[in-house]
DNA sequence: CGTGTTTGACCGGCGC
DNA sequence: GCGCCGGTCAAACACG
């Protein structure tokens, strides 16, 4: 675990999968086939099986936040990937409402636009049940998906959710949950299903990204304060081990960030909670700086963690 | 009463 | 055009 992992997609990683589990990949959205992927995490033991969307997954930006990586953003709306280059020539599934390229300007806007695409769902293009007229195709927001090992299906991960519906899964004995975040203006959503493969194993799947702090999380006027350690251990009570592998589908970098899937690394230093320009989630290097903050080991081995190579 | 869940209906996208 | 399927809505309901 000294160097980093190659990008991947789903299809190119096929040939060494398990069958089991890229079936899985494939319910998880067939739609999207290409822009999951999964990893065995070389080596790694006892565990992971990575699920990524490589094109949408935004490395955590905050310690505040006890969610997964694309939701972890709780100033704003980061782009899909720090670098905008790359993604937006590459990605099957282009982040819809923001410019990777063009930085959050401020909170007020940054949450007009979420509150836009959401009033866009429920008001004027969308007929009397608040759904999309004919020719407005769907635009979605950078999901990221990964594996849980838990006994629970909805997993604690320091917001609140609403469910807004339940379908049955074709192929599947379980039934698919859809829950939507309960703060205003925050549009972020997820799907929690058990996998037919494999009941022990949860797939989440996260859509879009946090327009606000964590309600769960205590945290100070103006930056981020690290998870608290009650949600850490209600995490490792909750999730047997888990573990997220960042990467940037350009300058590749991957890190294991080796926290709960629900739980992303805290960052080495504070950030600021209205720092909208502030882009430090791309920094992997930032990544590595979580020792520091001593959550991490306890989540996993030491050696688990990858450094970036320089 | 506020909040969250359940569940049937509905709609859009997509493949055939 | 049709049917399947994923995703969403919203009324009814449950619960603290």
């Amino acid at each position: 675990m000294t160097g980093a992992i190659s990008p991947f997609s789903l299809d190119a990683i096929e040939p060494s999968f398990g069958g089991g589990f890229f079936d899985l990949a494939a319910d998880i959205d067939a739609g999207d086939r290409g822009s999951f992927g999964f990893v065995d995490l070389l080596g790694i033991h006892d565990l992971p099986q990575v699920l990524l969307d490589t094109e949408s997954y935004t490395p955590p930006a905050s310690s505040a936040s006890a969610a997964p990586p694309p939701e972890s953003s709780e100033t704003q709306n980061f782009p899909a990937t720090p670098n905008s280059s790359s993604i937006s020539s590459s990605s099957s599934e282009p982040s819809p409402d923001a410019d990777p390229t063009m930085p959050t300007s401020d909170p007020p806007e940054a949450e007009d636009e979420s509150a836009e695409h959401d009033q866009a769902k429920k008001m004027g293009s969308s007929d009397s049940k608040g759904r999309k007229k004919k020719g407005q195709k769907r635009q979605r927001e950078p999901r990221f998906a990964f594996l849980t090992k838990s006994e629970v299906d909805h997993l604690e991960d320091g917001y609140r959710w609403r469910k807004y519906g339940q379908k049955a899964v074709k192929n599947s004995p379980f039934p698919r949950s859809y829950y939507r975040c309960t703060s205003a203006l925050c549009g972020v959503k997820k799907r929690v299903e058990r996998s037919s493969n494999d009941p022990t194993v949860v797939v989440t799947t996260y859509e879009g990204q946090h327009t606000h702090p964590s309600p769960i999380i205590p945290r100070g006027t103006h930056h981020f304060s690290a998870p608290s350690p009650e949600l850490v251990d209600l995490h490792r009570f909750q999730l047997q081990s888990s573990y997220v592998l960042s990467s940037q589908p350009s300058n590749f970098h991957p890190v294991v960030t080796a926290a709960p899937p629900s739980l992303p690394p805290p960052p080495p230093r504070p950030i600021p909670v209205l720092g909208f320009g502030e882009r430090t989630y791309c920094d992997s290097a930032m990544w590595i700086g979580l020792r520091d903050h001593g959550l991490l080991q306890d989540l996993i081995p030491s050696d688990v963690m990858m450094k970036r190579e320089q």
